[in-house]
DNA sequence: ATTGATAATGAGAATCAATATCAATAAGGA
DNA sequence: TCCTTATTGATATTGATTCTCATTATCAAT
C-alpha cells in the first residue's frame, strides 16, 4: 500500500510537473483533502482540513491551488447559491460518475443524480454543437442544476 | 398612450400591493430600468440607470428592490461568472422568449439562445418531474448554462 | 551535496459586492 | 388630515476572494 500511495503520488505529481508546476507539500495536502471526501467544499473548508495534518499551510495557499486545479479541469467549481465557491473532484480523478445537482434553496442541501443525465449529456453535446457551429464558439464547459425545496424544507 | 401607462402602471402596482408591498416611486423607476433594456444589468448598472432621472434613489434600495423583485418571480438572477448578480426581466414581463444563455469566459460576452430550447424544456419537465419524485424536491427552478470562447477570444 | 534562479508560500492588507443599521421619510388606510 | 409603519438613503459592516511582499522551498544544473 505504501507502493500504492507512492504511484498515486507520482500520478499527481506527473500532471503537475506536466504543466509546469512545482509539486509541493501544499499541493500535496490539499489534493489528499480534495480526495478524502464526497462533500462539495468550500475554500474554507478545504483550508480546515488541510490545517489538521498541516497547520503551517495558510489559506491563500488554498485559494491559489484551487484556482490552479480548476484551470487544470482536475476539479471543478461549482455555485449552490450559498455566497461561496464549492469544489469538487472532477469525475475522472474520483468515485464518482457524471453527476449533475439538485439544490435545496432554503437549507443548502446538495443532491447528486445520476437518473437522467443520460438524455441530458446526449441533448447537451448536440446543443454544444449546435451553438459552436451558429455563434461560433469554442464551448467547454456547461452547466445543469435544478433549485427548488427539500421533503424537510418544503 | 399616456392611457397605455397608467395601464401598465397599475399593473404593476398590483402586483406589489397583491404581495403587500407599497407602490414607491423607487420601485416604479427601477422597473423602469429594467423594463428598457434588453441588457443583463448589475445591480450597480441598475443604480446608475436609475440615477439619471431620480438622483435620490441610493444603492442599498436597489438592492433592496432586486432582491424583492426575484422574490416575486419578476426578476431573474443569474451568475455569468464575472463575479455579480445579474438581473433580467423574467420573460412573462418581457418582449423576449424563453432562452437560455452561452458566456464567454475570456470577455464576458453572453448569447442568448431560443434555437435549441424546445428539447431542453422537454428534458428538463421530464427530468424535473423525475428528480421530484424520487428526491421528494418541490423543483422550482433550473439553470443551463454553457461557457466557452467566443470567436474573438479563442 | 551545494548552489542559484525563481516558483510558491504565509501573513496580513486590500478589494468589492452585498448586507445590516438606523434615523428620517413617504405611503396609504382610517 | 392623521397615524401607523413600510420604505428609504447614507453609511458602516460583513465576508469571500484577491493582492502584496518579504521569506522559503523546489529543483535543475553543477
Ligand atoms: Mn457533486
Ligand atoms: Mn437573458
Ligand atoms: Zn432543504
Ligand atoms: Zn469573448
Amino acid at each position: 500500500m505504501s507502493c500504492r500511495r507512492e504511484k498515486e503520488g507520482s500520478e499527481w505529481e506527473g500532471r503537475f510537473r506536466g504543466c509546469g508546476y512545482r509539486w509541493t507539500l501544499s499541493r500535496q495536502a490539499i489534493i489528499e483533502a480534495l480526495s478524502s471526501t464526497s462533500d462539495h467544499m468550500s475554500a474554507e473548508e478545504v483550508y480546515n482540513a488541510v490545517q489538521k495534518k498541516h497547520s503551517s499551510i495558510g489559506l491563500a495557499t488554498v485559494y491559489r491551488t484551487l484556482e490552479i486545479l480548476v484551470g487544470m479541469a482536475v476539479v471543478l467549481s461549482f455555485d449552490f447559491g450559498d455566497k461561496r465557491a464549492r469544489y469538487e473532484l472532477a469525475e475522472r480523478f474520483s468515485k464518482k460518475d457524471h453527476h449533475h445537482h439538485l439544490v435545496c434553496n432554503d437549507c443548502g442541501k446538495v443532491v447528486e443524480y445520476t437518473e437522467f443525465i443520460g438524455d441530458e449529456i446526449e441533448l447537451l453535446n448536440k446543443t454544444e454543437k449546435g451553438l459552436s457551429k451558429k455563434y461560433n464558439f469554442k464551448i467547454d464547459n456547461h452547466v445543469i442544476q435544478f433549485y427548488g425545496l427539500c421533503k424537510k424544507c418544503q
